[in-house]
DNA sequence: AAGACGAAAGTGGTTGA
DNA sequence: TCAACAACTTTCGTCTT
């Protein structure tokens, strides 16, 4: 990842061997795995050209548009100028009906979408999310209006749903239990909305990655920087013996992190590592046995035991 | 007493006929 | 549309530290 001198200091070890995650908009520390800041300008491209559907360019040139604003700056109006007294009667007539429909449809619309953004931007912000991330879910949430998919759903759910969208497609994944907790909308009405949307847009999301979620919960259960990188290390051994298709990523990367915890005498207890990364022990367990047959693990674990006596 | 382990039954979602 | 199915959860009893 890109090395950028920063005269910050880690405020857990004072360490100044900070490494800065373009893609998650995190800051963190190499020493300790404490993340200090992770809600971060991101100055990548923060969209994708992803169907032929509406083969329409998304890109955008001039002056920036911005999907956070409810009309993106670009409103329309019927007839506003002068070139509506041009015309007589009846023509006149209809102009005037165009005007008045237009007027309401877009009201009605730009109602919805500042609640809509408002809420957006409040969870987003509880959730500390990049400002990448927060555009993504608008345009989600705007499309998902546009073709009238918000009808007989929740605001808050298709926005919770966009949101989750969006930052899985950033690679900053949350799991659908702090999109639940941050937004007050149940899970599975989330997940449902979600899949909805993400299908109904032709919106395609690749399976998220476990290591993407490792530093988050590696600095949440304060966990040292080696401890992190060796379990990035075993998700990718695991990787390998196809132990991850199919299985719940934040459950693998939870288990890794565990084992590898292990590993370094930083010994977490189960219950720990699953509240935070949001499953249970037993999943843990599972994950972790796995683990332990398909890679030998056990000598590690034992040579550091040893070491310990 | 707390943590780890495992079995059994239940839940919500996917898949394939 | 329905049934089989896999992953995960909940619950609970037992073993280990």
């Amino acid at each position: 990842m890109a090395q950028k001198d920063l005269v910050k200091k880690c405020p857990e070890c004072q360490g100044i061997n900070l490494s800065w995650n373009r893609d998650k908009g995190e800051i963190s520390c190499k020493d300790c795995g404490l993340v200090i800041e992770d809600k971060m300008v991101d100055f990548t491209q923060e969209w994708r050209e992803f169907d032929s559907e509406d083969g329409e360019s998304r890109r955008r040139t001039g002056a920036p548009m911005t999907y956070t604003q409810f009309d993106q700056g670009l409103g329309t109006e019927v007839g506003q100028k002068g070139d509506l007294f041009k015309l007589e009667g009846k023509e006149r007539n209809k102009f005037f009906r165009l005007r008045k429909w237009q007027y309401r449809i877009s009201t009605a619309i730009e109602r919805n979408l500042k609640l809509a953004l408002a809420e957006l931007i409040r969870v987003s912000s509880y959730l500390k999310l990049p400002r990448s991330v927060e555009e993504e879910a608008a345009r989600i949430y705007t499309l998902a209006v546009q073709r009238g998919l918000v009808r007989g759903r929740s605001m808050e759910s298709v926005v919770a749903g966009a949101l989750y969208a969006a930052c899985r497609r950033h690679d900053v994944p949350r799991t659908l239990d702090e999109l639940s907790e941050a937004s007050g909308i149940e899970k599975k009405e989330i997940g449902r909305t979600y899949r909805f949307v993400t299908r109904e847009l032709g919106i395609t999301i690749l399976p998220s990655n476990p290591a993407d979620y490792i530093a988050r919960f590696a600095s949440a259960l304060k966990l040292s920087a080696e401890t992190q990188s060796k379990s990035v290390e075993i998700l990718e051994r695991a990787q390998k013996s196809e132990l991850t298709s199919g299985r719940g990523p934040t459950g693998i990367a939870a288990a890794a992190l565990y084992v590898a915890a292990l590993m370094h005498g930083e010994k977490r207890t189960q219950r720990e590592v699953a509240d935070v990364a949001g499953v249970t022990e037993v999943t843990i367990r599972n994950r972790y046995k796995e683990l332990l047959d398909e890679l030998e693990l056990e000598k590690e674990i034992k040579k550091t035991k040893k070491r310990k006596k």
